[in-house]
DNA sequence: TTGACATATTCCCATATCGGCATATAATGG
DNA sequence: CCATTATATGCCGATATGGGAATATGTCAA
């Protein structure tokens, strides 16, 4: 056994810089290909191959459009990262950090 | 040129699910290594790789005691995940998408 | 010191990856 | 049909990766 694939899922197709870039680019509205490429300065083939692995993922769709393919962001795979993520919030929010400090003011007072 | 490196930082460090998985069980409070090579169920050498990494993009910290090392979470390298993917929050919240309406509708009133 | 325990490191393999280049596919305009 | 435009795919090279096995390092206990 080897290296376990890492495209097959949207925290390894977000890990890669420039598919966060292109999905940055496609917040601001669906896209063609060819603006992508000229947005992010990346050669065509780049992008469709990251365009491909985002799609598997179902980060983005793609709707045809005469000889163009027009691809749109689809933010839902990315809601597991978001929870996941989340659930870490305390260790950096000074929110939380306050709170822990009541927290253990309170279990003190018992 | 080739291949980018991609254990560099806390977006790769945590697309690894095995490194998830010992982060998920540093939240419960610090451990050995050992504690974590039982819990995970992994061999001991892939632990101390995975924790390495985890280490070089600040999301473990380790202390000494005795002839353990115990590691313990730091969670604020992922704040940089947790804001880039929240700004896709809309994409998925339905609290979003009914706002998305009631923008739409007032855009029409206008 | 010696031996047992805890952890890290090294070497190796198979494979996944990114990027470059060339080429295939597809749609359109003439 | 042919040339052009738009996009996807295939192949290749360099390298990064995860995991296994063996070994090094470090610490304690007797």
């Amino acid at each position: 056994m080897a290296r376990a694939a890492t495209t097959a899922d949207a925290f390894n197709a977000v890990a890669e810089p420039r598919r966060r870039q292109i999905l940055d680019v496609l917040a601001g509205g669906e896209r063609p290909v060819n603006d992508l490429v000229v947005e992010l300065g990346l050669a065509q083939p780049l992008v469709s191959k990251h365009l491909r692995v985002l799609r598997e993922v179902g980060l983005v769709e793609v709707r045809d459009e005469g000889r163009q393919r027009i691809y749109r962001l689809d933010g839902h795979p990315l809601k597991p990262i978001h929870d996941w993520v989340k659930s870490y919030e305390r260790s950096w929010s000074k929110r939380f950090d306050r709170l822990d400090v009541v927290l253990d003011e309170l279990k003190q007072k018992e």
